[in-house]
DNA sequence: GATGAATGAGATTTCATTCAT
DNA sequence: TATGAATGAAATCTCATTCAT
């Protein structure tokens, strides 16, 4: 019935987007052809265009989907009454366990999205700017609360815990830092530790 | 003469090269045909062809002779007597001014080349490494000099230090930060802050 | 269906070859331009490059079907119980037969493969070295059966014997030799005349 | 002075059309740029402009220089008083130690010019004519004298004749034939011995 | 004569997208 | 829904030829 099929047409889709991950990851978005989509996924050539309007809306589909869970999380961790500093782990836990379960998906979204953000417009812009603001809430609210440095402007601060984290990501895409289990643990602490150390004025014994 | 002609044919080459960066930074490097450059430059087709192999090449061509500059200013300052710290200032200063002076090139590097290592293959990975190596090599004399906290590993610091420089001249150049002369002074400041503020263990009055 | 379809695009994949043979044979192959080949064929421009990979292998398909029917007709003429001689008549007769229905495909072959094996490789000089073969096994048993004189090597002959029929075509091609219709069968006679003549040692009469 | 001047001029024009016929032979017409030549030449890129209108134009000097030389040589041979059968061996000879001397030149005719008059134009088909001319002209005389078989029309004897000599000369240039010193001189033999004694009938102890 | 930088028309090829079935 | 043939704009790159020095 319909419901049946509507259920087949979706997964459909699902499975081009999944097939369109390891083929942006592989290739790059540049220089990968509908067509290599359409193949991995074992589909006819048009059907991509039945789902999507263009080769780009699979992009956008795909990192929309994804950051938009990461938005929702971060919204959810900074709801809980933590102190700033653990609500700081618990993203970057995230980010890194997400890389560790999907590192294609999390390549695609860096390599391809977030540094190219010039092409793409100010579509993406504003969703990422949304990260950010969210994050920026995190460090003032750590401020006001006396437990950040309140000398260091959240927005920037912001970028820098961010930059970090995607830095660290790209080493490990690009094979230019070591990914083993340990490693990935390991870096959650450090990069809180370098960013934080530097911004928790709470530690006083410093 | 041979001499004059041979300067005339250098300072074409220069002029392409001026002109292309300005193309990339305005269209990308991928939206952007070969004869945008030329006519940028006010330069037949062709010639471009009879400096460059190809497109690619000229990109290839703006990034190396812009990085290596940055690697060189990097060993210089390496290999001052100056504290860690002091060291890794004078990098982001002069990173940010370069971004100053020449935002477009700035651009180009960090949108084109850096994070989209993906289609650029392993010759500016290689360029890339060189310099977190250098960084990674400040950090740990730091470490062993005492001024800088020795549970963090190098090479990850370097990563982090340098994503967090990348990220905020990513806010600039899609104007998602503000960039007033001010607010470029603040950031070197902003970064070493909190970068070293977590590093750093010399300032024991903390 | 799919069969309709499939059926469909064989077609189109003809009529592309078909005229294909009619713009290298007017222009040549070096001096038309794929889009003269579409033109002729009244497909877009794409269409050949979805059928075909290259300009060169439209070449090459039409080389190759049309040389593989000839390796096929002699291989079944030397395969039937006839004497030597009659065995390269049916050879001649064939060619010169195939350059009066076809002498677009002859053109094609002879003035832009054959004797341009320069530009395409090995590929087609096995081909063509399969030919003569061949024919210098034809004259091998001829020689071995007392019907043609032993003193001759077969291989040599063999190019003797297709250089001829090559050459004279040439002539009909380039409009140096008369092309009626008694002209074509003449011609027939007067190669294996000139040839058997002199290979041709049974007729001891002479 | 000036003489000297002129010497040293055309000593130039020798090395540029030297240089041509190596790197035709070596790459083939369509195939190889002018620069190539140049610098196969050890000159300067324009410098084959200054002493030829086009790149065709080499090509054409190339060729003519050497098929007059050929049609004088016939002309010189068919001028002597001779049988038929002796003035076409010359022939043969006369070419296939000019294969022998020089190899690439009559690469270049054959490859190039010859079999691809087609591009050429009328020019060089009309030079080609009178070597076909001369040679049925022999074959006519020969048959008038009584020692050829008036039955076979003479132009097309002279297309049966030097189609052989071309075809064995593309055997050797494509590697198909072997060419060591003695099958040189006995392709000579084969080749008369097979197209006269076809033609011959003065022969009558056959 | 000699040089090689400069020109730009034109060729091949790619591939996102459309559309008839 | 599903297919893949068909379209054609656009991009890169080549290279014969010109020309200023």
């Amino acid at each position: 019935m319909a419901t049946a099929r509507r259920q087949a047409a979706a997964d459909k889709r699902r499975t081009i987007l999944d097939a369109a991950v390891r083929v942006f990851a592989r290739q790059g978005f540049h220089s990968c052809r509908v067509s290599d989509i359409a193949d991995e996924a074992g589909v006819a050539y048009g059907l991509v265009y039945h789902y999507f309007d263009s080769k780009d809306e699979v992009l956008d589909t795909l990192f929309l989907e994804r950051w938009n869970i990461m938005v929702d999380v971060i919204r959810t961790i900074d709801g809980q009454d933590l102190p700033a500093r653990e609500k700081l782990y618990s993203i970057v836990s995230f980010i890194v366990d997400s890389y560790r379960h999907e590192p294609d998906v999390m390549k695609v979204i860096i390599v391809e999205v977030t540094r190219a953000a010039n092409s793409f417009g100010q579509t993406h812009l504003r969703a990422i700017d949304e990260a950010y603001g969210l994050i920026a809430g995190i460090v003032s609210r750590g401020q006001r609360e006396g437990s950040f440095n309140p000398d260091v402007s959240p927005l920037f601060a912001a970028f820098t815990f961010y930059g970090a984290i995607e830095q660290v990501l790209t080493g490990w895409i690009f094979d230019m830092l070591p990914q083993g289990e340990r490693d990935l643990e390991q870096a959650k602490h450090f990069i809180i530790e370098t960013i934080c150390g530097g911004l928790d004025r709470a530690d006083s014994s410093k």
